[in-house]
DNA sequence: AATGAATGAGGATTCATTCAT
DNA sequence: GATGAATGAATCCTCATTCAT
């Protein structure tokens, strides 16, 4: 039942389906065909709509980091001072959304992405680039000259926490998560503050 | 002529070819006939010795895993004292021969890969635990029940590190890698004294 | 709001609109899609209108044969004896318009095409029996019952040229291409008249 | 029953299945399955020893104009004087090989390809330019400056007869079509004989 | 031991065509 | 009259894998 408008629609269809096919796959070979019978519509109209595989896969990163982003936002902007906004994009990283296995695969294959797509690559840069930006502005006043170090720390650790998640061998939950990436932060204040 | 004895020789080269063009190409698509014209065979042979292509990259998997394993206990034999022996598993971890791109293109090649076939994680899991009962047994002594979670800490940030440089956009050099997680080691034991 | 008479205007619009892409484009390739697209509507139209690719082709064909023949008349009624009017067919067939090198293009086009469909050989078939008993009406006068030997041999010129054309490799220009055509006629007739 | 050095018969065997091919079919349309069946192999086998259809044809089309090179070359070693070869080099065209369907059919598909096709136009233009400067070269003798135009119309009726015979409406038959070349020729050498 | 030969299965992509609105 | 929506069918091409030699 043709209608009007439906782009949007199947649009968003095929970024979520394809998430979801990343995690219940294994992140490799998922294929356009499948992506787009989750979506419930033909391959065909996939390519359509987006012109290829690439840039569904694209479009479905945009979608995580886009989502990412605002969850960050939010937390900032009821965040007050700046020990408490890096505390709020610490949990925004670990924010529920973002924990769910097939988000956790979707990044994994990004990864995999950025390092023959330029435009994947260039995608994670700018996620990489902001998130050390956010933390370096905020860290500036707790610590001075370390934060960028321990800006790096940070990411560091959230990174490796999510590439250890999506292996879910030795995994912990969401609270653990923040408190490795926390009692790191404020190890690191402390020692800042003594000297 | 077949020569007696090439099966290891052939094995071998498999192996490095399969790390080698692991690195050369993005991660993904890498063809079995592309290694095993790197390594100056045809696909036949490999498939011959390998059985099959999962099997090839379980093996080079092995082989990275082997070679870091050998590193650490060789850093460990000469390492004295807990301190000394935690600084050494994280020192091998950065080590040169682990920091080379190739080898972190195929290290992530393998988190992509353990999401699939069943022997991967296995052997992925295995590092995971092995490595974190070796900080357990040492930070035990320095750090008493924050052990396990410093623990977590440290191999987070190795993954962490290790996963960006796979991207080269806000990389480390080996000296910075070492320097951010040993750091963070000294702050967990700092806090562990003062309590 | 649907118009009155647009019929015409839109399938006027497609013809020409086809002949530009096959002369755009190589020839082959060329699709539905993009010829609606320059006519400035959409394929679904052009089904409507034509009722499928096929005969869009057969319709930009009869447009260019229909114009060839207008000029061939139009040449004819202000010639003046048998050897004018083989001379006037000539240089018609030279015309500007269709020495250009688009209606070149789709004159080859219809060339292959008329080897899998029915109606465009019928259609290249009529063209090639009236140029040629326009041909042999106007040559027995001049040369009795070598006519239709020579009217063969205009034309296979007349086409030579044309296609030799298509590759632009060793081309002529128009003047050329006629006086090679009516030299041949010439020394033809010299031929037939010395007899 | 794999065997070695299969790799000449193979594509000779495409080579030809092509020309065949694109005879029984349009020209157009043609596949690399279709090929390859008539072949008698998988489709991936023809890719394996060509690497890609464009390459199929383009050794089809240098077969052919091997052959016809062949012709030519041999008719030439037996021809005594100008006026000789160059009828050689004209009955060489019409040989019976050359005047198969199936071979003209892909004389017209080479010309649509090189519309396209970098290579394609390139093998021809090397024919057209052959085929003139050995024209040229013996026509000098004859009819001194003249002998580049009736090289030009020499080639121009060859050509034309083929594209005449694609369509098989107003055809000739072998002698008819050597006949119309050498009548056009001696009438060009009377007429530059007379001066 | 080693390989050229061979293929089946599948994957991305394109396109003419249909249909509901 | 006009179009966006939608797809089935096909096409080129790749690749892991098998096999006879």
């Amino acid at each position: 039942m043709p209608k009007l408008g439906m782009e949007p629609i199947r649009r968003e269809a095929l970024v979520k389906a394809t998430i979801a096919e990343i995690g219940a796959r294994g992140a490799l070979d998922v294929t356009v065909s499948q992506i787009a019978k989750r979506a419930g519509m033909s391959s065909a109209l996939a390519h359509h709509y987006f012109g290829g595989k690439e840039q569904i896969f694209l479009a479905a990163m945009r979608h995580i980091l886009g989502v990412y982003g605002a969850q960050v936002r939010a937390a900032l902007a009821v965040a007050d001072g700046p020990r408490a906004r890096v505390e709020a994009i610490v949990k925004a990283s670990f924010e529920h959304e973002n924990f769910r296995a097939e988000v956790i695969a979707a990044w994994l294959n990004f990864y995999v992405q950025a390092q023959t797509s330029q435009d994947a690559w260039r995608l994670l840069r700018i996620y990489q680039r902001r998130l050390q930006s956010n933390l370096v502005h905020d860290l500036r006043q707790l610590a001075g000259d370390r934060a960028p170090a321990i800006a790096q720390g940070i990411g560091a650790m959230i990174d490796g926490v999510y590439i250890r998640q999506a292996l879910a061998g030795l995994s912990l939950d969401r609270a653990q998560a923040v408190a490795l990436a926390l009692g790191y932060l404020d190890r690191e204040l402390d020692a800042a503050g003594q000297q």
